[in-house]
DNA sequence: CTGACTTAGCGTAAAATGTACGCTAAGTTT
DNA sequence: AAACTTAGCGTACATTTTACGCTAAGTCAG
């Protein structure tokens, strides 16, 4: 498998724990020639193209290979060109020694996903140095990386203006209050829960159970599941929640 | 200016001439070694980029070098870059006879535009061998740009639901007919001249003028301009008519 | 055991927005 | 002068959004 050093794709994937929105980044460790503590600094998970592999099948490869997920669905959203967007030494040197590659003009095509920060998932994480960071704590990143997550994030916001959310997010039965949390999280703003509840409860593809939660210290409330087929009608024509 | 033979831009140009959605075209003639007759087809706008130049810059250069067109506001909307997008023979002669390059996999970044068809938009094109082609007309294209050319429709229409557009479609001066015109062509349905007209008389970016229509076989209509700022404003503030 | 506290869950009323359509005004064409 | 076309205003009704009152069902502290 050669690599393509022109094209590389590089992957958003946006994490949601119940509680915070988090991104899923890499650690990389720089041995530099003047220093003996090497540098620590974080990057998103992307790497160079193969000439075989078409872009969503490499998006996928990569990923799989740098943080161990698999079957995560990612979505094209921004291709990054410039020619100066990798010029910092420290970047060089680390692609340098990383690929042994002549690198020379890189364009970047990035990807971002939204998923559910799951057990099965952290323990994926083991063996590869990715880890789940905060949105709110990054402040910096390698090489133009933070203007793709900039870029991101944008995306994410705006798609959530037109279509349904929390069927990868939220577990198999959830309430409807934590349907909500969700939202105010993404949307950074709380909502009526009344009036959430009514327009929600619309939709077809929400269904109630008869079970409701326990172990929490008020009243508890009924449980809810998602039928996957009317849900994924849904986003196919475009509608969705608006708040 | 050197080449990179493996990333390339292509444009999308809609135009609009008061009546019909246009695509801008290139004509290709294609003298292959076993037919006497050159063969004959379309291509979008599009070519290499070279390595010193940021991705947009390339597509405005490419896009004025092929059509003469300059100052168009163009926006990336997707890559291309299936390994065998390139594939059919004719067309990788065709880029061999053009580019004197050796021609691998190449992945290509999708601009798209949707401009009026003015006079010296016209007169531009002149010395070029672009043309603008009615969208119903189009069967077949080179390379995939079928398919590119059908993302970029789409695109198109998606947008169009959630932002306004006109300034750069219309005359400066303007009657709510021609803009209610506008809109059906696009949506490919026809509105309430009355509920459209209450709607987008509620926009502050549209400014009614003392003017009326001449020479009109019916009674003359007010004229109406947009003021730019205000226009630009609210497509960033992302409302728009949604009919 | 009781009262304070929390979130669930139902309902109502008013405001804003969307939809359907009637009608007159101001021109041109025959 | 009558017929025709599009402009432009208005009204009534339906639907959606928004604000908010209230009771229900639990836990927790004393």
């Amino acid at each position: 498998m050669k690599l393509n050093p022109h094209i590389s794709v590089d992957c958003v994937i946006f994490g949601f724990d119940g509680e915070k929105l988090k991104v899923l980044l890499l650690e990389r460790k720089i041995n530099t020639t003047d220093l003996s503590e090497p540098v620590r600094d974080f990057k998103l998970p992307g790497d160079f193209i193969t000439d075989e592999e078409d872009l969503n099948t490499a998006a996928n490869r990569i990923l799989k290979e740098l943080t161990g997920l698999d079957h995560i669905y990612l979505k094209q959203f921004m291709v990054f060109g410039k020619p100066g967007r990798i010029s910092r030494k420290i970047d060089l040197e680390w692609l340098r020694d990383t690929t042994g590659l002549p690198i020379e003009r890189v364009v970047t095509v990035a990807y971002y996903s939204l998923i559910k920060i799951t057990e099965s998932r952290m323990y994926r994480l083991n063996g590869h140095n990715a880890q789940w960071v905060n949105m709110e704590e990054i402040r910096e990143l390698a090489f133009d990386h933070i203007e793709i997550l900039d870029s991101g994030i944008n995306t994410l916001r705006t798609k959530l203006q037109f279509e349904p959310i929390g069927l990868e997010l939220l577990p198999r039965k959830f309430t409807l209050r934590q349907l909500q949390n969700l939202y105010e999280i993404i949307l950074g703003r709380n909502l009526d829960n009344r009036n959430f509840r009514k327009k929600v409860l619309k939709a077809d593809y929400l269904i109630p159970l008869e079970e409701k939660e326990k172990d929490v210290a008020h009243k508890p409330a009924r449980l809810f599941t998602f039928n996957k087929k009317l849900y994924e009608d849904s986003f196919n024509h475009f509608v969705g929640f608006q708040f």
